[in-house]
RNA sequence: GCGCCCGUAGCUCAGUGGAUAGAGCGUUUGGUUGCGGACCAAAAGGCCAGAGGUUCGAGUCCUCUCGGGCGUACCA
């Protein structure tokens, strides 16, 4: 909004400079003066130019600055400790700035168009997996990125690429065709989550053996009261006929803290009979803990600890141990008969896959996210392995240890180790994320024709990224490097890592339905005759509004650590507090309608001749929005949008409670009608970008 | 070991090489017979992890150290 003042100040300085016999800097950067009450655009140069020779320093800019006065542009021209401080004519700038506001209306800080196509892709969400908060920052991320992107001139395409095959698909599909054939959930909005819970259970079940290995393990290292008890507890197994060679073994492994291993057994028999003595000396130092904390009011932290994860293994204990033996086994073998395209798998598969895409497809619409172009895993599986055999057939894969990989550095001839190797298919042949990552980019290029690929995934998989350009760029692909990994930190929880894996996620259903049951308990509060519908659609504007300003308030690299009442906060910094500031401009222009007043348009006359500082400051904000949609789209960062409205909602509070605007004389009335008018419309525009609805009354 | 990211107020975080480092939460004290109190005003709270360097100028750029997180060949 500004850059003509900026490049005409610019231009003025250089030509100033010249005129002193100085020779300008190549790029005159003229920034916004900090001063509080003072509106105009300031130059370092003349610090630039003189150095530490401070007398210098002043003599420069008083020149420049007495040369700009001359022009007669600005409303003021001063030398202010180096400075060259250009200061607006207010009325002037104050018009181009409304007038500008109302005249583009929802078009306002739109860019021209940027040549080249930019494909985003994000919402990389699972099938037979739940959606949880870690999640919403991908699709946040990105479908604000798309907008913001778009808003600022480029030609974007949104897609989103489903992992709807996989390891994990294949392990929910076996523990539901082996432990729930035939069940599902009577509501049908449930299928999507009933799945999740059983892919949670499927790494349960698949980790067991494991589980009960490593607890033995840990048990031997950390209970020193257990140690002391292993004499007797073998002497029971041999009295109970567990084979000597066993007992030996196990005896082996417990004294000198060997990884436990249950497969060296001959007699399976042996385990279950061991674990109910585990479980009955648990028992007992429990109880002797007990007395113990009568006495002195300690407890043991790790007796607690082992104590939760034996009752949480035992609970399976009878009927998971014995056949759990072959689980891992029939699941890999479930993956070939995938592969095979076996009928009753892939029809299986098929209906699952639907129910977690009814559920993924309702939440992208909910959550308003763009996307145009939906890719998904299983379609890349195939052309992935034609280009793994491609890859083998140019020499740049090989197999090394059975599976193909590339070895990168060897092929791009680094000798310090960088990129490392990667493999491209698993050994028994089934696909991995590579193999069809490497597909899906030439699809980007060769069917949609894209320049730049933008990656939004979270940061742990920078290195992967790297690799999978390089070996783009190894194909031969000119695009590759047009491809941008956009990293962004994961979302804990403040006991540790969410993942969907292990159960231990936080889902967005359940925090998008507490965030719209506050938001809907405040409506009711505060405008309890609002028709139901009209509540109700408020109550999802505030509550989504909230959940996803507070995905993108913050930089992508920081960590955030999920906090359900922060997360849910409406009062400060916080997507209710900008979206109160436009219900409230909103009532004003409403206000004065009622009361006859002619709402100004692109066309009235704007009268600043005695400005308050107030109204300076929020058309100073006002006229940054272009220029902010520019820089956030340059470095990738909604966040500066994010504070960009706070900002203009902040300073828009402070003008609304320095300046009373219905009751103003005419002239300035109209004048204030339009800076709300201004302020509410650039508002909507910024909360748009964000994917935030701006509501007219909350 | 190597690589990436982070370290700013009690807490959560902003901060485009430039003027006095800013918000929110929390704490304390005030404000509405005025356009909506999801608000506003004020107070308190900082060796910007540490040490060097570049620069007229460093929270910001470079190097090193410390502390934390995450990667690092068949998870995605």
């Amino acid at each position: 909004m500004f850059e003509q003042e900026e490049k005409y100040a610019a231009d003025a300085i250089g030509r100033a400079l010249e005129a002193m016999g100085y020779t300008p800097p190549a790029k005159i950067a003229m920034r916004p003066i900090p001063l509080e009450g003072i509106w105009g655009v300031g130059s370092t140069v003349a610090m630039q130019l003189a150095g530490k020779d401070r007398a210098k320093v002043g003599e420069i800019a008083e020149g420049v600055a007495e040369r700009l006065r001359a022009l007669n542009h600005f409303a003021n021209v001063h030398a202010e400790n180096g400075y060259i401080n250009c200061i607006f004519d207010v009325g002037k700038v104050a018009t181009a700035v409304i007038h500008a506001v109302l005249t583009a209306g929802s078009d306002y800080g739109r860019g021209a168009a940027i040549p080249g196509r930019v494909m985003i892709e994000y919402a990389q969400l699972n099938t037979h997996k739940e959606f949880h908060v870690g999640h919403l920052r991908n699709v946040a991320l990105g479908a604000a990125l798309v907008r913001i992107m778009r808003f600022a001139g480029y030609d974007v395409v949104a897609a989103s690429y489903i992992g709807d095959i996989g390891l994990h698909v294949i392990k929910c599909l076996w523990c539901y065709r082996e432990f729930h054939m035939g069940q599902e959930p009577k509501d049908p909005a449930q299928r999507g989550r009933w799945l999740g819970e059983r892919y949670v259970e499927a790494n349960q079940r698949l980790a067991y053996r494991k589980d009960v290995s490593d607890f033995i393990a840990r048990l031997v290292l950390e209970d020193m009261v257990f140690n002391g008890q292993v004499d007797s507890i073998m002497k029971e197994l041999i009295h109970a006929g567990v084979p000597n060679g066993d007992v030996a073994k196990l005896l082996g492994v417990l004294v000198s803290h060997k990884p436990f291993d249950p497969t060296a057994y001959v007699n399976d028999e042996m385990i279950p009979i061991f674990w109910k003595h585990i479980g009955a000396e648990l028992r007992s130092e429990k109880r002797r803990d007990a007395i113990k904390h009568q006495v002195d009011g300690l407890h043991s932290d790790s007796l607690a600890s082992l104590w939760t994860e034996y009752q949480r293994l035992d609970a399976h204990f009878t009927q998971w141990w014995a056949p759990s033996a072959t689980w891992e086994a029939e699941a890999r073998a479930l993956f070939l008969a995938w592969d095979r395209k076996e009928k009753d798998i892939v029809a299986l598969w098929e209906k699952t896959r639907q129910w977690s895409l009814d559920e993924l497809l309702q939440l992208f619409a909910q959550l308003g996210a763009p996307i145009e172009v939906y890719f998904y895993e299983s379609e890349v599986e195939e052309p992935g392995r034609a280009i793994v055999r491609n890859l083998l057939e140019r020499g740049i894969a090989e197999v090394s240890d059975g599976l193909p990989v590339v070895k990168i550095d060897e092929k791009l001839g680094l000798a310090k180790e960088t990129y490392r190797t990667l493999p491209i298919l698993r050994s028994d042949g089934t696909t991995l994320y590579a193999t069809k990552d490497l597909a899906l980019a030439a699809v980007k290029f060769d069917e949609y024709h894209v320049d730049h690929s933008i990656y939004v995934v979270d940061a742990r998989q920078s290195f992967y990224f790297q690799q999978i350009f390089k070996i783009l760029e190894l194909m031969g692909f000119a695009q590759a490097a047009q491809c941008r990994h956009l990293p962004y930190e994961f979302l804990t929880l403040p006991e540790g890592t969410m993942s969907s894996r292990s159960g231990n996620a936080v889902f967005f259903e359940d925090v998008a339905a507490d965030a719209l049951a506050r938001a809907r308990a405040a409506v009711d509060e505060k405008n309890p005759d609002l028709p139901e519908e009209t509540k109700a659609e408020i109550a999802r504007t505030i509550g989504i509004g909230a959940l996803l300003y507070g995905m993108l308030d913050r930089d992508n690299n920081t960590v955030i650590v999920f906090d359900w009442e922060q997360a849910l906060s409406f009062d400060g910094h916080a997507a209710p507090y900008i979206q109160y500031a436009h219900a409230r401009a909103c009532r004003i222009l409403e206000r004065a309608q009622a009361e006859g007043i002619a709402l100004p348009d692109a066309t009235s006359a704007i009268h600043l001749s005695a400005p308050v500082t107030e109204e300076m400051a929020l058309l100073e904000q006002i006229g940054n929005f272009p220029a902010e949609v520019r820089r956030a789209a340059e470095t990738d960062k909604p966040l500066i949008i994010a504070n960009y409205v706070y900002d203009l909602a902040k300073r828009f509070s402070d003008f609304y409670g320095a300046c009373p605007v219905v009751q103003a004389e005419p002239e300035t009335r109209t004048t204030r009608l339009a800076l709300v008018d201004a302020t509410r419309q650039t508002l909507a525009n910024g909360l748009a970008l964000l994917g935030i609805h701006a509501p007219n009354v909350m």
